[in-house]
DNA sequence: TTGACATAGTGTATGTATGACACTATAAGT
DNA sequence: ACTTATAGTGTCATACATACACTATGTCAA
């Protein structure tokens, strides 16, 4: 050991939180648990962090290897160090929540078999260690961050309609916008480009379709503007 | 070991960046190194988690250790974890901010006497490790969280005038607010007492005095009413 | 082919918040 | 009493937020 220090160490986990968006709901992926504690109950994605990597990438990995994600919007959320909250021995947690399009990724089950399943935000089952209270914080995230950063594009397919923009918004801050100032104020901030195209298979009039410009937005915060819903 | 699990793990410390604001300047307290890596430098006072603490107690243990300050404002910030960040060996830092009243302590030296003192926010000198990141991001949070939470009272004495109100906010937002404005906005959220009573010794025009009230803050909260400046 | 249905898309009027701006009031010190 | 230093105060114009209801367009089925 390269230098005097004799405390024992905590183990050093990461826990992740990933949500998703369906049709009507905001939905967080769970793993089951195989082994004790807690065999059984549900739990966030997650483990150890190993020496050769960052805990972002630790992230990146656990989430690969649990439930074959990849390539989606990470960010860290709280780091948990409660004494008691894994009954085995002392573990410090740095929780992540990650925004993944629903349609892109088919959530695998995890390469050792365990079950992965997405549930509904606001239905979750009892869930092992204190991860209830890290999917609390990260909700809490993300309706924060919801309101001043356009990270919700991250949940939605590349190209969406209006109606499908103000649903996402709708439903993680669980409040309903008034559709005609929703539109005059997204559409004012000039960060969506219209693809001139409309939505297919509809059985009714079709919408226009949009895309988020990431390359005006960067610019236009550059500027000095600050986004806000 | 209580179960399986045989992962070399990172040593854990907590960091603190510990705000202050004098007449003019928002200050930073260092800590001078007296040991190798960075011997002679100065660095954010911090150090290793126990096993019986959790990392909030760790990092209000150091300060009182480093610095003699206690029952500050305190929250977590970010957890860094980049590989070479320390020479010696891996080293993940859970990275705090606190908020003092410079009147109310007297920083002393650190028990083991190395240095302590205070620096402007926007003329420190070369620190050690990656600390100049973490002083940025702390610095960004105070600056972000001060729109929209009332936690810039913790820089100020209890009793305080609205120019000095000002002040702060001038001061950590690094621009000029009009007075007008200002007072107008401010008196308008209702969260402030007026303590009937003017500063003391002064050379000219006293300014009355006013005290935040947490209680009726905490009330219009949960009334579902946003403190914003 | 036409009518029913489902959703898209659109404008105005009113209130509220924000921002710019300059002078008078009061206390101490000489 | 006058100088100095800071406290304290109001109005107007503009931008922004909110409330609110009807027409347009496409599919589908009779």
């Amino acid at each position: 050991m390269p230098f005097a220090y004799d405390y024992a160490r905590p183990a050093l986990t990461v826990d992740c939180v990933v949500f998703g968006l369906d049709e009507a709901d905001l939905k967080v992926l769970l793993i089951q648990r195989d082994l004790e504690p807690f065999a059984g109950r549900w739990a966030l994605p997650g483990g150890f962090i190993h020496m050769d990597e960052t805990l972002d990438q630790a992230a990146r990995r656990e989430l690969q290897e649990e439930t074959g994600l990849a390539k989606v919007f990470l960010e860290q959320l709280y780091t948990v160090s409660d004494i008691g909250r894994d009954p085995r021995e002392r573990v410090v947690t740095v929780a992540y929540y990650a925004l993944v399009r629903l349609g892109d990724h088919h959530v695998q089950a995890a390469t050792d078999a365990r079950n992965a399943a997405w549930f509904s935000a606001d239905d979750l089952p009892r869930l092992a260690f204190d991860h209830d209270v890290i999917v609390s914080m990260a909700l809490q995230r993300l309706q924060g961050k919801l309101r001043y950063q356009p990270i919700g594009f991250e949940l939605l397919p590349p190209k969406f309609s209006l109606t499908r923009l103000q649903q996402m918004y709708e439903i993680i801050l669980e409040r309903p916008l008034d559709k005609r100032n929703f539109r005059k104020k997204v559409l004012s901030l000039d960060i969506l480009e219209d693809l001139e195209e409309v939505e297919q298979d509809v059985a009714h009039r079709a919408a226009r379709l949009y895309r988020f410009d990431e390359r005006k937005y960067r610019q236009k915060i550059n500027d000095g503007f600050n986004f806000e819903l």
